[in-house]
DNA sequence: ATCTCCCCCTGTGAGC
DNA sequence: TGCTCACAGGGGGAGA
């Protein structure tokens, strides 16, 4: 899925259509995606007020003027797609809803918002905004990656004693949250550390030295518009463009990016996901 | 408490 | 061209 860079760039392109603008219709056109959406969702949102739109982690929550927050998560293959903005100005005739197109939001101000997920492994829920933090999905994330909370204290605080692989902590939302599967593994390649070294194993310098690389790598993406891959859109259809900047993940096989290393790029399989790593830079 | 595995679902690309 | 198969960015939950 969209992981944080690529949630964050969503939500960004969503700010200027939904942000300050109501609902006038929302168009539930399924029952569930992994899911069954809440109760009378399309009633409960028309007409509502978008106030702001947040994200936290890999969610984006909507909240309204009607005191719910809209809690949106893309799973793996989720878009939210903008259509009617041209030129700065909305026209009003939006395409013919598409294969895969399961929520559509129209806002006052002419734009749509279409949610489309073909492996419906996306969620959207609505709750209460002022306990919001405590809604089972969102209870149990860990810190922000940019956020303060998130240090080279907490981190090797994390990681002692754990026999998992430092791919995996890396992974647990727990421990940060926004991380997945391709920006770890670009993370552990710029720290030289090989995915299956275990996280308590590491030396306190080494887990320390994750922390400024994590917003590194974060940051670089988010500037990107994010990565596309097979699914992955941006709200106005552009693709992102950090997929350029990958050093490891995806590239079996290819040199390492690392200037006089002679290594190749190597795919190892743990807990059934891709791990990819250069065998010579990474220890 | 921690960790691994399986599963939800559809689309796509590689290999034949 | 067409078929089959492996694999894909997440993450909850079962079971070891």
């Amino acid at each position: 899925m969209p992981e944080l860079p690529e949630v964050e760039t969503v939500r960004r392109g969503l700010e200027p259509v939904m942000t300050g603008a109501r609902i006038l219709q929302a168009d539930v056109r399924r029952p569930d995606l992994r899911w069954a959406f809440p109760e009378r969702m399309a009633e409960r949102l028309t007409g509502a007020d978008v106030l702001r739109l947040r994200r936290r982690s890999k969610y984006i929550l909507a909240d309204l003027s009607t005191g719910e927050s809209l809690l949106v998560h893309l799973g793996m293959s989720g878009r939210m797609l903008v259509s009617g903005a041209m030129l700065g100005q909305f026209v009003q005739n939006h395409p013919a809803p598409a294969k895969h197109d399961h929520v559509v939001l129209d806002m006052d101000g002419g734009a749509r918002v279409t949610f489309n997920d073909a492996r419906r492994f996306g969620m959207m829920d609505l709750l209460p905004t002022a306990t919001a933090e405590q809604h089972p999905l969102l209870a149990g994330i860990g810190p922000e990656p940019f956020g303060n909370d998130f240090n080279e204290e907490w981190l090797i605080q994390r990681f002692k004693g754990r026999k998992t692989p430092v791919k995996s902590a890396l992974l647990d939302q727990k421990i940060v949250a926004g991380l997945g599967n391709i920006y770890v593994a670009e993370v552990l390649f710029r720290a030289g550390l090989r995915p299956d070294r275990l996280a308590g194993d590491l030396t306190e310098a080494q887990t320390a030295a994750l922390v400024p690389l994590i917003r590194q790598v974060l940051d670089e993406a988010i500037l990107a518009g994010g990565s596309s891959l097979r699914d992955y859109r941006q709200s106005d259809g552009e693709l992102g463009y950090f997929q350029h900047a990958f050093r490891v993940y995806g590239r079996e096989g290819q040199p390492c990016p690392t200037p006089g290393c002679t290594g190749h790029v190597e795919r190892i399989v743990q807990s059934g996901r891709s791990s990819f790593y250069c065998p010579q830079c990474q220890r």
